[in-house]
DNA sequence: CCAATATACCTTCCATGGAAGCTACTGCGT
DNA sequence: ACGCAGTAGCTTCCATGGAAGGTATATTGG
């Protein structure tokens, strides 16, 4: 579906809602009153959210040939400095994917010219995947569009904005992580 | 075995950082000190933790043996209210799909005899998709389930934080959707 | 009424990623 | 040495969704 962000009458696939969250929140509460479904209003919110930045970003990634993915497993071996080598499973690891998903996103980078791929000679097992000098040329600037790109989605909000949404977003993620730190005590079993 | 002192050690997949974000944050600055990295506070923090969250979502739908599409779909039909019925571009247009992909979502919800598809009367273009009773009666139990969940989820905020960040979520993505509001004045023809 | 165009949904093909199993290699215990 | 368990990466199959085009029906101008 053409987003087409300049589009403009096509209201059927973006319902303009002011706020979409809010309309949907209104049928619940008619339909299912017997529920709370306030935590929507965070939850949902997030997501429609973050879905929005996703879509922004990859436009931008596109215009470099890059997918979503290619773009992280570049990014992984950029910031892993000279010479900007790392094992497959790591790669998997920093980008939280299976390592079937790393083998062939691998797969395309190399096929692009963008990485090799050699034996590790420290280990039979492992692979080592290197950026080649286009690899990181085309990284390198694609990598500075895409933070100009974020700097664009981010300065609609002011400097305190986004820092206390910076903040509860790390409290949240901490604490979802570590459910229980505070009651010092019981190191448990 | 890693004897790791204090960490929880899951899964290789995640790498468990305290805060994957600050960690990455920090090579950047060490290999591209020329660029402002600081939107990936709150750029990379809302995608990690929205997909944590998508994540814990998608297990509930599954032990409904509903994947989030379908769960999507049945919620559209369900908030419609009696007698459950839209056509499948408003579903698509509800869940923000293509129409292609919301086809296959109707197919397997046909499938599992969930929903059924009829020809719509007024217009023979257009096709009807109702939930079926036993539909109603799985996605009523489903969505119960899942609203306990948002709550469990949202429960490590407290009501300040969480009120706090839905109003700088709300704030962002209307700000986006809407460039320039606040200087009052041409109402444009 | 008929032709031309628009609409609504479906079909086909492709891209991406997960799950599970396979293969090659390492490293340890005997 | 030798064999076996563990590890790392790869392969295969499947699920899901996007893009583009196809088909049937509706609507409009002549």
């Amino acid at each position: 579906m053409a987003p087409t962000p300049t589009g403009p009458d096509h209201s059927p696939i973006t319902p303009a809602a002011a706020d979409h969250v809010a309309s949907i929140q209104a049928e619940w509460r008619r339909e299912r009153p017997d529920l709370d479904v306030s935590p929507q209003a965070v939850i949902g919110r997030l997501h429609r959210l973050s879905g929005r930045l996703t879509e922004e970003l990859c436009l931008v990634y596109g215009r470099y040939g890059l997918g979503e993915g290619e773009f992280d497993v570049l990014a992984a071996l950029r910031r892993a400095g000279a010479p900007f080598e790392r094992a497959p499973g790591e790669l998997a690891a920093h980008t939280m994917v299976t390592t079937g998903a790393m083998t062939k996103r691998i797969d395309r980078l190399e096929r692009a010219g963008l990485v090799t791929r050699r034996r590790s000679e420290a280990d039979g097992r492992g692979r080592v995947v290197a950026l080649t000098e286009a690899g990181r040329r085309l990284f390198d600037e694609a990598f500075t569009a895409h933070m100009r790109n974020e700097h664009r989605l981010l300065s609609v909000l002011t400097p305190e904005e986004a820092s206390a949404l910076e903040a509860l977003l790390t409290t949240w993620q901490r604490r979802l992580d570590h459910p229980e730190p505070p009651p010092a005590g019981h190191p448990h079993p």
